[in-house]
DNA sequence: AGCACGCCGACT
DNA sequence: GTCGGCGTGCTC
């Protein structure tokens, strides 16, 4: 017979292939496809396409693995027509790692052959020693030897080359430790005891959708594992997703003494045999917690029965790239083809949430204490215009620069000499944003983007955070040779961090900033030092808005609280309430009271106010009636439109006649061609076109038929984004 | 997405 | 004379 392969590629039809009759649709299947082989999936039983059928080629290969269920595929299916994103490359997110298929199960493990280092030519060292005394009793991988040895692996290999090791092939499956709903069981206050039954009870009861709203520190998290036990009994799968930068090892150590077992995980920075092991265990329902980024949302769960999105606010969650798409909006998506709850913790809601409670859809649960003496922060504002920061003096200009007032200053010193620990947030990384020539006015741009090169002190160089693009600093100005000229203009955590330093030269002072400069365990290295009281004042981005508990933390300082508020973005002012807010909930979370001080030129703002006034309430007011009132979300439907390419005049004429037939009515307003923000991005021109449209017509099938008014050339791309969040 | 085919400019 | 740029078209 024939059917339908969808392949994990750039397309919406599937491909016919033969088969043998017994096959179901949701198998996964090994085609030959042009002059390569891919895994695909047979979408649909019956010929698709009107092709000769002497051109159908047979499918290659049946693969054992449980086909995906229709409800998956009813999910990459609508995930598909909404996001206006290709069917394969849903498909692809599901597959998510192609090496599974080539998998054939087998491990290569070393062992020690009894040949000695002596015998095998190679002198002794303290690394080859710590190896040969690891392989002693049992035999490890390579990755493992690496670890457990503290070696690196070219050690490993000289030694295998050499003959001291041998290698042996096992067949092996990766254990997954099954986490036991009671394991430990917590303490929880009368308060937290009431939510947590509350989202137990939905639990196994078919889909619903509740949000778990409580202060920073009241024991969010703690609450939902209550609900992760009660579907742990239940003998079904979690999905706890994260955002990208919380995934710490202080969450995941808080699972492990809860349920006594690691969670499996799901990120971008696995490797691809943790890649494998973990998609095998998800699909054979063998790994029973997932805690993932939003891409562990089109895992190929066999038995899901609870998704909880931690943080649920955090705008992470939105994927901007080859397919776009809102990971909590499909989270919810999926539940209810699933029919399973889900749970949205967060301290800060997003207005859409807080609707979507305020209209019955969503259930709601609330924490309104912190844990045990824990009080809210004193929350004060500085205003730059009045209480200015002081230049050092004697410096040499450029060095004399300060960023923090002297009001923060004080307080800093104050704390210091108290014993507490401070935290600075800016969050900007490096060193300054700007580097400019004060001889002939130059500024160094990206070659690739319409955007400044950030100075990186530390890395010496300048890099595009929009692109990656790294240089050298220059010593001289590249434009008119000056070797004074060049100045750094604005701070980054670099810059303040000096500034601290200046001021402060016996204190101990630790950075943190989500940089490609920076590992992984680096930032875990300084976690560790904040929590062991070695540093004194941290300063860093917004990776540290996120989950981190410092209890002798009582003294936060906001760089620059505007910093967020000046986007063109229609979030840009819940983001910064947001992230502040985050941040301010970092203070005071032990037994002394903290206090936070926002640095601002506009004291007024209402953000500010109701930061100040610890009012979110009434920010939500605000943000409500002023979207109510340009009918952006959730009042309205959003869409966007990037039009971009290399070559420039294509792009704006297409852009230009995209905007000439753009449908306009009393429901639907088109705005644009306009440059984006970013004009250049990645060597590409681009245009934006944005869409509005009332709360009842479908944007998607408007776009739809709007793009087939207009031919698109073949080298200029039009994405659809609905829903943006991003406006560069 | 990949990959080949094909048609024009700058080099050993 | 060839190498290689990327525009176009195809993959069951």
């Amino acid at each position: 017979m024939i059917v339908g392969v969808l392949l994990p590629l750039p397309f919406n039809d599937v491909f016919d292939y033969k088969v043998e009759d017994d096959v179901v649709v949701g198998e996964f299947v090994r085609v030959s496809f042009g002059r390569e082989t891919l895994v695909g999936v047979v979408w649909k039983i019956g010929k698709s396409s009107k092709i000769d059928e002497a051109k159908i080629k047979p499918v290659l290969q049946r693969l054992d693995f449980p086909p995906l269920s229709d409800e998956l595929m009813k999910f990459v299916n609508f995930v598909a027509r909404y996001n206006m994103a290709f069917l394969g490359l849903v498909l692809k997110m599901v597959l998510s790692v192609k090496a599974v298929f080539d998998d054939d199960k087998m491990t290569t493990l070393y062992k020690l052959s009894g040949k000695t280092l002596a015998e095998a030519k190679l002198k002794n060292s303290d690394a080859r020693w710590r190896v040969m005394d690891l392989l002693k009793h049992y035999p490890y991988t390579r990755s493992e030897i690496a670890k457990g040895a503290g070696v690196g692996q070219a050690v490993i290999k000289t030694m295998i080359d050499a003959g001291v090791l041998e290698s042996i092939q096992v067949q092996c499956q990766k254990e997954f430790g099954v986490p036991q709903g009671d394991f430990s069981k917590v303490n929880l206050t009368e308060e937290q005891t009431c939510a947590a039954e509350n989202l137990c009870a939905k639990v196994g009861q078919g889909f619903s959708v509740t949000l778990l709203d409580g202060v920073t520190g009241s024991g969010k998290t703690e609450v939902y594992f209550e609900a992760v036990a009660k579907a742990l009994e239940n003998n079904r799968q979690i999905l706890i997703m994260v955002p990208e930068i919380s995934l710490t090892t202080q969450w995941l150590n808080r699972f492990e003494k809860r349920f006594g077992v690691k969670p499996a995980c799901w990120h971008s920075a696995l490797g691809t045999r943790e890649r494998i092991d973990t998609w095998k265990g998800v699909i054979e329902n063998r790994a029973k917690v997932i805690v993932g980024a939003r891409s562990a949302l089109f895992l190929p769960y066999a038995d899901l029965g609870l998704i909880v999105i931690d943080e649920s606010h955090d705008h992470s969650f939105k994927q901007e790239d080859v397919v776009n798409y809102q990971g909590r909006d499909m989270a919810i998506v999926r539940a209810k083809f699933e029919q399973f709850p889900v749970i949205l913790s967060t301290a800060t809601p997003d207005l859409e949430t807080v609707c979507n409670v305020e209209s019955g859809k969503y259930d709601a649960v609330y924490l309104k204490s912190r844990f045990a003496a824990a009080l809210l922060p004193e929350i004060k504002i500085i205003d730059l215009k009045k209480d200015k920061p002081q230049k050092f003096p004697n410096e040499k200009a450029q060095l004399s620069v300060g960023w923090l007032a002297p009001t923060l200053v004080q307080e800093l010193k104050d704390n210091l000499e108290k014993g507490e620990q401070s935290l600075l947030f800016l969050n900007r990384r490096g060193y300054a944003p700007l580097t400019i020539c004060r001889d002939c006015g130059h500024r160094i741009q990206c070659p690739n983007c319409t955007a400044w090169l950030t100075e990186h002190r530390r890395a010496k160089s300048l890099i595009c955070h929009h692109c990656g693009y790294t240089t050298s600093l220059p010593s001289r100005c590249p434009e008119c040779g000056s070797e004074e000229g060049l100045t750094a203009c604005g701070p980054g955590v670099e810059r303040v961090a000096e500034e601290v330093t200046r001021r402060f030269p016996m204190a101990r002072i630790g950075i943190l900033s989500s940089d490609i400069t920076s590992t992984l365990n680096e930032v875990s290295e300084v976690i560790k030092k904040m929590e062991n009281h070695e540093i004194d004042i941290l300063i860093g981005t917004q990776i540290l808005a996120k989950g981190h508990h410092f209890p002798s933390l009582t003294l936060v300082g906001i760089v620059d609280a505007d910093l967020g508020l000046m986007g063109s973005d229609l979030r840009a002012s819940e983001t910064t309430f947001q992230l502040l807010s985050q941040v301010a909930g970092r203070a005071g979370r032990g037994t002394k009271k903290g206090t936070v001080y926002l640095q601002t030129l506009y004291p007024e703002n209402a953000v500010l106010q109701a930061l100040l006034n610890n009012d979110r309430e009434m920010f939500l007011t605000l943000e409500k009636n002023s979207r109510r009132l340009l009918k952006l979300p959730p009042f309205g439907k959003l869409a966007a439109l990037v039009v971009s390419g290399t070559n420039q005049d294509m792009v704006e004429k297409t852009a230009v006649s995209l905007g000439q037939c753009s449908p306009n009515t009393d429901m639907i307003t088109t705005l644009g061609p306009a440059p984006a923000p970013i004009f250049m991005l990645r060597g590409k021109y681009r245009y934006r076109l944005l869409l509005k449209t009332a709360r009842a017509l479908n944007i998607q099938e408007i776009i739809r038929s709007w793009l087939k008014r207009v031919s698109i050339p073949s080298n200029v791309r039009v994405q659809v984004d609905i829903d943006p969040y991003s406006f560069m």
